[in-house]
DNA sequence: CATGAATGAGAATTCATTCAT
DNA sequence: AATGAATGAATTCTCATTCAT
């Protein structure tokens, strides 16, 4: 029990003095993120509750007891991978909002981001989607909640600001904002499934043009 | 072998002489509903594949030797319970929907439908969620698929067709009506979510107001 | 634990008065013999062991409980229908031995009642062969020994009888009898077996005299 | 999917280059060794239906799912358990074979093997009677009798053509030589069970010779 | 008496986790 | 550090036995 530390603990003090990153440590970085890359990959095939560590160390290339020596245990990696995948994709959505400076500028980067990513990266909805759905027991659900729940609630109190600002501005009506904010990243994300599940969706920007039209100016004629 | 089939097959057979359902069918019935509901409710909260077949039985009140009595396995139970969630939804949408004749009236209906029978059934959003992504190996996946897509299927072609007998009669402007039905399915499916996840929920008609008149007329002012 | 007693233990006060067989006992009666013949098949088609109670009362068309009536358990109805089994063989050996006066005609005569024994039953002998070898628990093993094996080695018994009288009348030589008994009824009820899984065996009269020859003059020229 | 193979069929790849057994497939090859002794052991005392995975494993001082490692399931263990057990008293036999030159010396070759072998491996017999009479599911007798059939076959095959040999020769008379293969065989494993089952059994060569004699000239005077 | 639904002990199998090499 | 064989708790499923009807 005495060094019972995982190097994913040690490495998480991040603020050590610059460039003193040892080759030892690049490696444990290195390792960490194959193995979560593994980790969603088989996660986003099986989903959370059917994925094994035999998979995911095969999916990986390491040996199952390997991936002890940088997660706790199994609760631990799942947990991580998920805060990795979700801040992926938010960090890309966050660049891509900076870039606009109109609302519907910015839905409409933010539409077409979630469909550039996940049409890049078919499987990873799967995971995505079990961000909002913990399987599990009650205290695995818990964990999931209190570790993933922030980074989704983060991604809607973003919008839910960029909404705000925009009712401010008069750039667009009253409303709730955080209710509006889950209705459109909801919405977006059944797109974002529907082509993923499609052979051969239609053009990227077809999508975009639809929902950013609709959101904006509502289907009454 | 020939009597190997569950009650639960026997009972299939539906083409019987009207009131000719004995005691013995009744009690049947009866036992039937009160596992798949035991299930969902585990399901609910566990997940599919974290659900096991003691909770369930637990949760039943009876032995998990019952189960068996009247569901093949666990995938039988599952399947069937999914069926039976999914069709107790959607038959009350059915009947919101003929109830109303112009498209903004269907929308609202069935938006506050969705919205009132999950406010009533908490848990139950949780299995819904999951028949868009079932867990387990492949071929669950597959079996998951075919049994329960149809019937999600089924809910979207009937908003598809509202949609399209919309624009039809010059109600709402043209798009891609199923890309639509999608968009605005996972959009209510959001809201349902959020305020089963809220300790208190605002009043069930100011959301679904919030959502008609976004979808109807839009943000933009 | 006051009524503990089965209708078969009960039956087997043989010595009542002549003629006050009520009709119930003759029910019974009949009831204890087709379980046992419906037992009779089931193991003989499945092996001791993999033999259930449901496919046994499904063979006597009744239900699983009705064989609790007339047997203690699952053991007693096993050991009961063994003892059954091995009987009615062994009467028509009897006959069969009693109605000839040389050995070679006695020998003839068990190999014939045998081969036809089996060629009008062929699953039987399936039974037959776990008399030797029972199966299950070390109390099972042991249950079965002291119940059936008395059976067996009547039969022995019988064969040695024969073997001695025929050594003693000089119409064999001497040699273990007992020994010779065991590989005589072996040897015949591996023809036996033999007949049993073969399409279409050879007439009943040539294996009967390959035997018959083979044990009274031996190979050799 | 890929290394879900046991090591057991990892292991049949026999071709490889002499003397380039690592250290890991020599100890594989002793669990493998030590799993199906322990079977056998547990087989030989209960019965194939009535061995349990646990007795196995107990017996073989090793954890239930240790054995996974090394057999694909319950059937497979039980089935490369006999394939075997069998090989190996075959194997004796065909070396017992081989070194003699006549009918009646080849013959005593065998009785003498066979008596040998469980003389020294008492329990093995039970599992030896069971090969002709598979028990269980139909679907595992089928594959039973696939599997351990053809080594039954063998040996009678192998005692045919020492006959037929010895009938060319003009050292037996002629008759059916597979027939009398069969009940030569079936003669011989019943003296074997006898001695197996007698407390003090009697010394081997006067069973050797009774049976030899008897074959050879018969019981008539 | 007969039934067969209900039970739960027990068997097979899986897989997260440990630990000797 | 890395490995992967070994473990055993947990899970699914079976079936002998009981008991209310």
């Amino acid at each position: 029990m005495s060094n019972d530390r995982t190097f994913s603990e040690l490495n998480e003090r991040k603020d050590m003095a610059i460039q003193t990153r040892s080759k030892e440590e690049v490696v444990q970085e290195y390792r960490i993120q194959s193995i979560q890359e593994a980790a969603m990959r088989v996660i986003a095939r099986k989903g959370m509750s059917a994925a094994t560590m035999k998979e995911i160390a095969d999916e990986a290339g390491i040996a199952k007891g390997t991936i002890y020596l940088y997660f706790h245990d199994r609760d631990d990696l799942v947990e991580k991978t998920f805060e990795r995948a979700i801040s992926q994709l938010h960090d890309s959505l966050a660049v891509a909002i900076e870039a606009e400076t109109t609302f519907e500028g910015r839905l409409r980067s933010i539409i077409r981001t979630k469909l550039g990513y996940f049409d890049q990266n078919r499987e990873f909805f799967r995971l995505y989607s079990s961000l909002r759905f913990p399987e599990g027991s009650a205290q695995q659900q818990r964990r999931h909640r209190r570790n993933c729940g922030p980074q989704y609630q983060e991604h809607v109190d973003r919008l839910t600001r960029i909404l705000t600002d925009a009712m401010d501005q008069g750039e667009i009506g009253r409303a709730d904002p955080a209710r509006l904010a889950v209705f459109l990243i909801e919405g977006i994300n059944a797109i974002v499934i529907q082509r993923v599940t499609e052979e051969a969706p239609p053009p990227q920007e077809d999508d975009v043009e639809m929902i950013t039209s609709t959101v904006m100016h509502g289907l009454a004629l």
